[in-house]
DNA sequence: GTAGGGTTAG
């Protein structure tokens, strides 16, 4: 069961928030469509070709003149234009990144007649093409084009910090907009938030919120996700459990992501049931399990040394209509293998092929082993091996000497003598040398077999390799010389294995 | 325009 534990985490509670009044959403009356003439104005700042002669002056922190010019608290700033965004971000991705940066000397020269929702749209289409330091550099230019930021230019600002990781600036740059009386928006708030949270920087993050907090801010569901992300971070598991029961008691929702993010805190520390528990609680509540809570199960199974109990996972989550991915087998599989379930290996991954996931080489490799260990004790799992194994040479995959030899090993064990020496011929022509054991093998099984002929050209092999085949084998082929009246290779055997300084039991035949 | 997931080497 999940302990319930009243702690420190009563700091992360809704009620510590509750002060509604003062926050308001951007208001009904933000144009949330722009005049088209502004719309070509600015792209065409994009489409331009005019050449680059202009040399930034990168301003760190926000002139606070700037920030003293802002109208304190007068409504709420424009959104950006999401049409216009998407359309600078196309341009933007469509050049090539060396001219990206010319986009800077372009606003130059129509600075003069740009807005601030403009210039919003544009830093904001820098963040959304992955070009940060391009809407910081805009940035620190914004004073001489005449224009004064208003709060959404600051969340912008902020977001670019935190894809830079630079969270102390975009912690500086929140503080001067509470200091300003400018609220930054919900979107803003989450990303600092969860970025302080993924880098363990809890404490820190909840100082955020209880800023936020004391001006009217109240924490949204994803804002709790992030933060019971980031405990389970730190290895706060339990705490992310007893925030759970909290949320539950409170007025904000909790969401399908609020339980995975526990139920990856659990699965990680090993408590996968306790996570399948939460599962179970979830779709009590009506919340439909994805892709992403299926699989932090696998993981957990897997890690656990249950991964048999992923194949229940799999048959669930198909069941409730959710799709596995990529990341399901490939986690599914790999937990099988590591935990020598080779049998229910092969049938996923028969399953995976059969939706055209590709496999990995490595991991080709490790099943086909997995199969050869398993098949001495689970009967037709040879068959699967070396149908794998042809496989994979035929589609030109590279197959690991140690999966060769365990595969040549298992064929000598299954009395597939003539494909093991098959494929130790073939091994030791693509340049690898097999070890003693496998050389061993092969003889052996071919002396088994009265193929004693077939037999010497691998003792001749091991000998201009230097190496020592056991004296069970120099017996093995001078018996089977001797009954095949080949005394002079029986001699020669002999001579052999003297020469190498071991002295065989059995003697050529006179 | 807010938060997500994966493994591994005989």
């Amino acid at each position: 069961m999940i302990s319930s534990k009243a702690s420190s985490t009563l700091t992360l509670m809704p009620s510590t928030f509750c002060v509604p009044s003062t926050f308001t959403h951007y208001p009904s009356s933000s144009p949330l469509v722009r005049n088209p003439v502004c719309f070509k104005f600015t792209s065409s700042i994009i489409n331009d070709g005019i050449p680059s002669s202009y040399t930034t002056n990168p301003t760190r922190r926000i002139p606070s003149i700037v920030l003293n010019l802002v109208k304190r608290n007068q409504g709420v700033d424009k959104r950006p234009n999401r049409l216009q965004v998407t359309n600078l971000v196309d341009r933007i991705k469509a050049l090539p990144t060396k001219e990206r940066s010319e986009i800077i000397a372009k606003v130059e020269q129509v600075s003069n007649s740009l807005t601030i929702c403009e210039f919003n749209d544009l830093l904001m289409a820098f963040v959304v093409a992955e070009e940060p330091d391009l809407a910081l550099k805009l940035f620190a230019n914004i004073s001489s084009y005449g224009l004064v930021p208003d709060s959404q230019t600051l969340s912008i600002i902020i977001r670019c910090y935190c894809k830079n990781n630079n969270l102390d600036e975009a912690q500086r740059v929140l503080d001067d907009m509470v200091e300003n009386g400018l609220n930054p928006n919900f979107a803003t708030i989450t990303i600092f938030i969860n970025s302080l949270c993924k880098k363990g920087r809890l404490q820190r993050a909840l100082k955020v919120l209880e800023v936020m907090g004391r001006i009217g801010y109240k924490p949204t569901v994803q804002i709790y996700n992030c933060l019971l992300k980031g405990l389970c971070y730190v290895g706060r598991v339990e705490e992310a459990v007893d925030v759970l029961l909290e949320i539950k008691k409170g007025e904000v929702k909790p969401d399908i992501y609020t339980y995975t993010a526990v139920m990856d805190g659990l699965c990680k520390v090993g408590r996968s049931d306790e996570a399948m528990e939460l599962l179970v609680e979830a779709l009590e509540l009506g919340l439909k399990p994805d892709v992403v809570t299926f699989n932090t199960l696998f993981t957990g199974y897997s890690r656990e040394g249950r991964p048999l109990e992923g194949i229940g996972v799999l048959k669930q989550m198909k069941e409730r209509d959710c799709r596995p991915d990529y990341i399901s087998y490939k986690t599914l599989l790999h937990g099988l293998l590591k935990w020598e379930k080779a049998r229910a290996a092969v049938r996923v991954y028969n399953e995976m092929v059969g939706i055209g996931f590709k496999v990995e080489e490595s991991t080709m490799n490790t099943l086909v082993r997995g199969l050869c260990r398993t098949s001495c004790r689970k009967k037709g799992l040879l068959k699967d091996a070396h149908q794998l194994f042809e496989k994979m040479k035929c589609e030109g995959l590279v197959i690991d000497p140690s999966t060769y030899e365990l595969m040549i090993q298992t064929l000598c064990i299954g009395k597939k003598t003539d494909e093991a020496r098959i494929n130790l011929k073939e091994m030791i022509e693509m340049g690898y040398s097999p070890g003693k054991v496998t050389l061993n093998n092969v003889i052996q099984a071919l002396c088994e077999e009265g193929k004693v002929i077939e037999a010497l050209p691998i003792l001749v092999h091991a000998n201009e390799e230097g190496r020592v085949p056991s004296s069970f084998s120099y017996n093995l082929l001078i018996g089977e010389l001797n009954e095949q009246g080949n005394k002079l290779g029986a001699c020669n055997v002999y001579g052999a294995a003297l020469k190498r300084g071991m002295i065989p039991s059995r003697k050529p035949r006179q």
